[in-house]
DNA sequence: CATGAATGAGAATTCATTCAT
DNA sequence: AATGAATGAATTCTCATTCAT
């Protein structure tokens, strides 16, 4: 259920021209993990290359042989992500205005959702980073448009010719909805369990967007 | 239509004692300004107070005689800006599943959207800075409660009872969808007309989240 | 005698933009005679800004308010050495075989000896600096293009027509030995009185590359 | 032509003890070329053991094997060339005002060259090197003073006395020609042919110190 | 009120050198 | 004998903040 991580090959500056063997594919993954770890504790930019060397228990100078600054581990990381994603975005069917569309929904927004839990301090980075003219922001708006074509592509399946409505906007605006909420879910500024927002978000969403009509369902059994 | 910004008399450090004569509160403003110009470009970790003291034209010594640090000064846009989300946000009526809840709906969105038009860089700011623990954070926390628990009243009023249905993560995915969309949109990510956004916001949280049923509505002349 | 230096007007990166006023230009000055003590004590590679700030008894800070970092002070340095440089490579008139000849290389040594004396440490530098193919270089080459160019009028204008010698070469070769020897001078390599330094460059270079003929001279008094 | 390269039996640290084997002496030398291309490059300061390490295909641990640290492989290339150059300045004869005597040091100043476009690198670093107060330094002055002292005496037998001229600074004064002006034809700063090069200093050397006296040559056949 | 100048703690980065395989 | 990996001390550089005029 939780993504695998594939080591990316690629990966900075200094790294890129040497041939890892297994102990430096380690290291270099414990600093990608570190860095996960210490992007969600203190976000991207106030994280000090410091901090996650620390964490990864490594020195200094490691980090560099890696990486050719914080800059660069982050697009490293961003590339996985951006895999995950992809992949993951491939995997949503066509979402009908019927029960089995509410499903196919709902099933596609749970693996987001894992999929956030685990990458979430790197796309909350991503979007922070933004700012950023650079390489990052470009990467970050080529994974927004992939995620997007696709979704609209579902979009425009579902949506009967005449409604007013922009296909576009309404896959951004779904894209929104989930990556926010994730982040007010981990960031405990929203406080209910995991499967409760992904009913709402997959209820207002098949509404919403797809056509499909308010129904209730029996969660009796289901909360825990 | 531009929400009229109030000087706030709060305003950090050394300031706070002070009187402020004309001059002065022309001086404070011009660095307030300057910031939101700064915050946009760079992002508010990215900013230093240098830049916003050149786009001042003012000197660094200048600043700390209104504001503590930069984050005072932050603190004082903010509360600007909280002042008018509040505001804003208690205008939105009953939005009932008919026409005119679509309409209330609509126009309330789009006394949003001026808003985020004029305050935008402080509210991306925000959810930027969120990440540290402090003051500012709990501010923007403050706020977001503020705002959710009156759009909660106003879905909860529109939803039948045994609707599958969470009223509180329903609201914030309300606020993310307009915050994100903003954003995407003043950062050329999206680039439709401002119409066409919030004509697509209102139609799909007005089916999704308030009942309303999806129809057909001429664009025709509306357009441009 | 010792050629007074103007404070460079330029001056690297963010000095650059900044108009200085006295108490600007007074540490801008305490940094640049610190380098020049800095460089003359441990060259130009070895020193460290560190080292600079210390001996102008200032903040590193400081330092980079008023050059990028330690190549830029060097450039400043070295605009000011090119002027000096150039000014004095001017007041080298004809240079007959006979004893005026002698008397006006004689003198243009002397002069470009305390020029040395003074700004030895720069010039060193600058040939150690040489191998950065960057602005540095480039500012080198051109100096001693243009010292060599008026070296080389004078030269032909004292070259018969018909002797195998190549005046440019010439030039060079006057540089050489006016630099160098200077170099081993102030390292202690070389230990003569700097009049007997003098003496025997004027000699060799008037009756080598100026045509004049050995001769005695009485310097019985003169030591010492 | 080129001065053949002997393997310094010295050289430092680790290696200083061990008797080298074909490969070990293979690698050794893969070490002492590599580093003539670096500092040829980067001169000597800039010059990063990693650099060439680089160079010479090996691995940093290699490098250590071999010579205990960037100075010590500097110093075992200084033997070599102190070792040339000592062997190459007995080979001056006696150089008199007449012809013979310009063909004697035309001839030796053509050695010379050859020996500085072999070992150019490694003489200019050394200048450069000449600063640090060590063991470097020292070779360095001791050479000189070899080298100045066999020059002494060839020039206090071809100066009459009572010509005011001191020796000792003349000698100096070729070397530092000689140097220096090498110098410039490899970095391009002087764009002649060698034998233009040579004919020149021959020329100004034999005239302007050994009391030869200007001619003509024909250079008809010989340019090219 | 305003400003240019100064400061210094903190973060990034490099690189010679050692280590384990 | 060779090598990839690791280390950390030494430096450079940045920037919020204070000071003196």
């Amino acid at each position: 259920m939780s993504p695998g991580r594939k080591l990316s090959a690629r990966g900075g500056g200094p790294a890129q021209e040497r041939e890892l063997r297994a102990q430096g594919k380690k290291t270099m993954r414990k600093l990608l993990d570190a860095a996960m770890v210490v992007f969600e504790k203190r976000g991207y930019h106030t994280a000090r290359v410091d901090d996650i060397v620390k964490v990864a228990r490594t020195s200094h100078g490691t980090f560099y042989l890696y990486f050719s600054n914080k800059e660069d581990l982050f697009r490293a990381l961003l590339a996985d992500v951006a895999e995950e994603v992809h992949t993951l975005t491939d995997t949503l069917g066509p979402v009908g205005p019927d029960d089995a569309g509410y499903r196919e929904l709902r099933g596609w927004l749970a693996r987001f959702s894992d999929l956030y839990v685990h990458y979430g301090p790197v796309i909350r980075a991503w979007t922070e980073a933004e700012v950023e003219g650079d390489d990052v922001g470009r990467m970050g708006e080529e994974l927004l448009a992939q995620v997007a074509s696709t979704l609209i592509a579902r979009i425009e399946e579902a949506t009967p010719p005449g409604v007013d409505f922009d296909p576009q906007v309404a896959a951004l605006a779904m894209i929104a909805m989930i990556e926010r909420l994730h982040y007010y879910l981990l960031s405990r500024q929203l406080d209910v369990p995991r499967e409760q927002l992904l009913d709402t978000m997959a209820a207002v969403l098949h509404v919403g967007v797809f056509g499909g009509s308010r129904r209730r369902r029996r969660r009796a059994a289901a909360s825990a």
